[in-house]
DNA sequence: AAATAATGATTGAAAATGATTGCTTTTCTA
DNA sequence: TAGAAAAGCAATCATTTTCAATCATTATTT
């Protein structure tokens, strides 16, 4: 057989992938002309570069969710409720203020709002960098590890990073906001940057949608009532049970 | 007679990869009848000319969305050079090593070409943390103040944010390279980010091209001898006077 | 004719490959 | 549900392929 270059490999791989969720390694095998231990090193090499995720067995689509540089308030990607719930969090921002924004598509949801003058901004978000930088606020990066799935920094650079500052304002976004867990992550690695932020900010606010209520997500950030937590609309039951334990801003009443 | 040949080859080449995603080198040795050895240093030439990119075994069509949104503005004669030089300092680049990379144009042409494996890569570069996490490499940022006009981490919060690493290698970019003043940038907080980044590395290197010999520019990061220079190619009579007061690494020669 | 550039052959080094081995995960079956 | 069988896996090794560097030769320019 006719050899096959690594890159053409590589290349119909990554066509398979395209049309298919998964992939087997007997396929590749197949469809390349390649040995086992050949595909396996690919599969190695393109998981390395990102591209694909391997399963026991194979290989799967990676969901590359990257935000869109070109995000604008209308975006379709923000939900309504995510979009209320950024524009109640923006308007609590004063001139003059000193805010902590963290990572993530909640809290990206608020900057396009933001109207108050000469603020200054810290944050762990790659995109919402570059959203505050366009929009000509003086923005500062914690530092710290760029992961690519969240494209947050993360670790103990962004701690160390958040160190220097104090703020007024933290706005965080969290996976679960749980009676007695209270808010949490999935991550370790950032619940320790979103802990930090909290200690250091003169008003906490968690933004987080109804589906995050009575969720818990194996890391502790902190209690409820450390925080002010703004929402978008939430059932009312829901409100009746969260509002003993904290406050609760609720953007479409 | 032969450079019209040269000429030939390179768009049939060319013309190949205008059909398929790559070409092996054994097609390209059938198809023009020349040898191996001169295919190879058609390839070479190809894509430090920026048209295509080299694999093992052959060429790949170069993706054109691939292109740098920093980078567009020099003449063509320039950048080339900075390619060039962007290719000899990652060949420097070791498996495992954790490296250094300054924000600016010059050291954003270094990302594309980073072969090693494992590596750790700080920068202070924004679109540099993009273009390394794009290509599955760990990046770190700094942190600090994000400056609208470069795109870079700048202030004391990058100073203190590199404070945290130690580098087998840092790749700067300077405005001036002069004999008596040393490296030199226009800003002063820059300087700051680039003196640090310059102690902290066993192994400093200075990319610039021609252009910057002989000039000076206010402020003063370090003299010649602290670091090996990396440039395109200079003129002989530049290079007789620099290469008394330190290590010059020239791409091409 | 001398200098310069392009070419092809050679060679040691580097990269890619396929087979093998011992280990882990998954699946089957009793 | 325990334990065996099967499938999948990373690590390693020998082999093959590809590569860059070098050198001698040929063509082109000065």
């Amino acid at each position: 057989m006719q050899p096959v270059l690594t890159e053409e490999r590589h290349f119909t791989i990554l066509n398979f992938l395209k049309e298919k969720e998964i992939v087997k390694i007997q396929k590749l095998t197949d469809a390349t002309g390649a040995s086992e231990s050949t595909i396996r090193r690919d599969l190695t090499d393109l998981e390395d570069a990102g591209l694909l995720r391997r399963v026991h067995g194979g290989a799967a689509k990676v969901s590359r969710k990257r935000i869109e540089p070109t995000m604008n308030e209308k975006s379709s990607r923000f939900s309504e409720e995510k979009r209320a719930a950024g524009r109640l969090a923006a308007s609590l921002i004063e001139n003059d203020d000193c805010i902590f924004i963290d990572a993530g598509t909640t809290t990206l949801a608020l900057i396009p709002y933001i109207q108050a003058k000469n603020i200054i901004a810290v944050t762990n978000g790659f995109d919402h960098l570059r959203l505050l930088v366009e929009k000509g606020i003086q923005a500062y990066g914690t530092g710290g590890m760029l992961k690519q799935s969240t494209q947050a920094f993360t670790g103990t650079g962004a701690v160390h990073g958040l160190q220097q500052y104090w703020f007024d304002k933290a706005f965080l976004g969290v996976n679960g906001i749980h009676l007695k867990a209270g808010y949490t992550t999935p991550d370790p690695e950032e619940a320790a940057v979103k802990r930090e932020a909290l200690k250091r900010a003169q008003q906490p606010y968690v933004l987080a949608d109804a589906s995050k209520f009575q969720e818990s997500t194996f890391t502790h950030i902190a209690d409820l009532k450390e925080a002010v937590i703004i929402t978008g609309k939430i059932p009312e039951k829901t409100r009746k049970i969260f509002e003993q334990a904290t406050d609760i801003k609720e953007a479409l009443s």
